[in-house]
DNA sequence: TAGCTATTTAGCTAATACGCTAAACAACAA
DNA sequence: TTGTTGTTTAGCGTATTAGCTAAATAGCTA
């Protein structure tokens, strides 16, 4: 939890995780769209990494990192799930099952 | 959108989120639930406060917390939607308009 | 082997964040 | 006025974070 939220405090490694949601990117191509340093950026992908958000698959010389969604949803909605206990129907994000949108 | 993810960054302050959900409380009332001091959960408040998470009221001498969950809503929600984008079916939250959960 | 590309690690500086105590401020009661 | 309660502001110490450059590492190609 703590780690996620920690991770996602940081508009570029928010960022990264958007770019890398039609699917993997090298962690080169991920820099290039940012302007801090290469260095910089593989300290952003650790701590991604190291809260559970990206995948890195080391691919002979070049590593491809990938969106792992499942634990995003699971801390953001749970938070939010929280937050939201005992509200009113007018605030809900879905409707309660079996009814029609 | 920064401040706002940088307010959720800290625990006590999502903790402070959740115990809001039901309704107000006062700074001394919230600040009693976490073990630092009163200084300290004064700058967390601040730092909800700015990011517009909460509201505070001030009713002679104490001062009331509220939950500002719109705010939250628009901008957790708001970042789960970009980083989704473009996903499957299976991974969405909600089924589509018209159709039975 | 050497050389090239891709990425991370090491080491540093500057800025920010979090915690504390003490003091100040505001509203109310005696 | 004095005291009491509730809350914030001021000031400080320490830890963490984000950025940099330079150097190290890993894998490929020739």
């Amino acid at each position: 939890m703590n780690a996620i939220f920690d991770a996602l405090s940081h508009p570029i490694r928010r960022e990264v995780l958007e770019l890398l949601k039609r699917g993997g990117m090298t962690a080169g191509e991920l820099a290039d769209h940012f302007p801090v340093s290469k260095p910089t950026m593989s300290g952003h992908f650790a701590k991604l990494k190291s809260a559970g958000l990206i995948l890195g698959e080391n691919r002979g010389g070049t590593i491809i990192y990938t969106l792992n969604l499942s634990v995003l949803e699971e801390a953001v909605m749970g938070f939010m799930n929280r937050v939201r206990a005992g509200q009113s129907a007018s605030t809900r994000t879905c409707p309660p099952k079996g009814e029609t949108a």
